[in-house]
DNA sequence: GCAAATTAATGATTTATTCAAG
DNA sequence: CTTGAATAAATCATTAATTTGC
């Protein structure tokens, strides 16, 4: 098959880094400018669409609300266990309850306050000064597909790691060899 | 104001009548390359995006699957009614119940097969042969947003009724100058 | 050890819900 | 009150982990 083949995007571990890091800071809808900018950056490091950005942060928010709320049951189901000697009932199967979970801590964790560049758990330093325009605390409803509307330009792919300065504002050479797998059961 | 602050799409007649009539005709969620035939043809009338033709599809087949459900659950309500004799209850609110209504008749109404063109309420005629593409039945599934990646060339707009000749296709030459972030409020 | 078979993660799409302009 | 626009939830589908039988 040509090499091309692959339907879907499969993140590198650097992209994956910086988006975490992201959504870490307190990235959540992008909108579309901010889209464009992430999406340029990471393609230094591989092929990637804008759509990418876009479906990762709906994704990871969701599933990170997932998790939350699973989290909340869970510990709901533990005092009601407490409460009632009942042990059954713990395998949820998620999606049980739909709303009423939508004020859930641990979102805009803007601690994490490092100046504009950030270590990763190899040691390495990540520019991260074009993000400088992350949501406050964004209550402004902010058109979320409109950057779909005008940008892609296509699959931004410079080939990974090529010599290309990258001087829109330099994200550094990061080294694959530290990156894998740095966010499971830590 | 300028004469381009109106927020959001205001569709004229004739593109909500074809509109309709595509829907009628079996288009519920037209893919990229549908979309985009469908705004130029629409822009023949006025001032669109193909955003808003996505969108138009979105809301129709929700509101219209949200009517049918209320016609059943007011149905079923009525049976009830008759049974017990509660009178209440009739002005359901919407969303009440979400799933379990997902097969529901009326779709795919591939009736209404006149030949290519159809005469709208004041007579005059459309042509409709552009559509030929219509989907079958599609059950393959094909990409939603992904028009948005490659589509909207800008705010669509020949102006209504403009003597242009509005052939079928060729979407004309893309110039780089359209693609400049033509959103925020101008 | 290693591939076929299962399962878990997660990218991508669709549907439902909510917001707000007119 | 209708409906365009936007967001969130649910679902589908493919890739990666992993288990399992040989």
């Amino acid at each position: 098959m040509s090499p091309s083949s692959s339907t879907r995007w499969c993140p590198t571990p650097e992209q994956l880094m910086i988006l975490e890091e992201l959504y870490r800071r307190g990235v959540r809808t992008p909108k579309a400018s901010q889209i464009q900018k992430i999406t340029a950056h990471l393609s230094y490091y591989g092929k990637i669409q804008g759509k990418n950005v876009f479906y990762w942060f709906q994704n990871h928010k969701a599933r990170d609300r997932q998790k939350l709320r699973k989290k909340l049951i869970s510990k709901q189901q533990q005092t009601f266990d407490l409460d009632h000697q009942h042990a059954h009932y713990n395998n949820l199967d998620s999606h049980i309850m739909s709303s009423a979970f939508h004020q859930l801590p641990g979102y805009n964790s803007a601690e994490n306050n490092h100046e504009g560049v950030v270590k990763d758990t190899g040691g390495h330093m990540i520019d991260y000064s074009w993000t400088s325009d992350l949501p406050k605390d964004c209550l402004i409803r902010q058109c979320p597909h409109d950057f779909m509307m005008i940008m892609d330009l296509g699959p931004t792919f410079h080939c990974c790691r090529n010599p290309r300065p990258l001087q829109t504002l330099e994200l550094f050479p990061i080294r694959p060899s530290n990156l894998i797998d740095q966010e499971t059961t830590s």
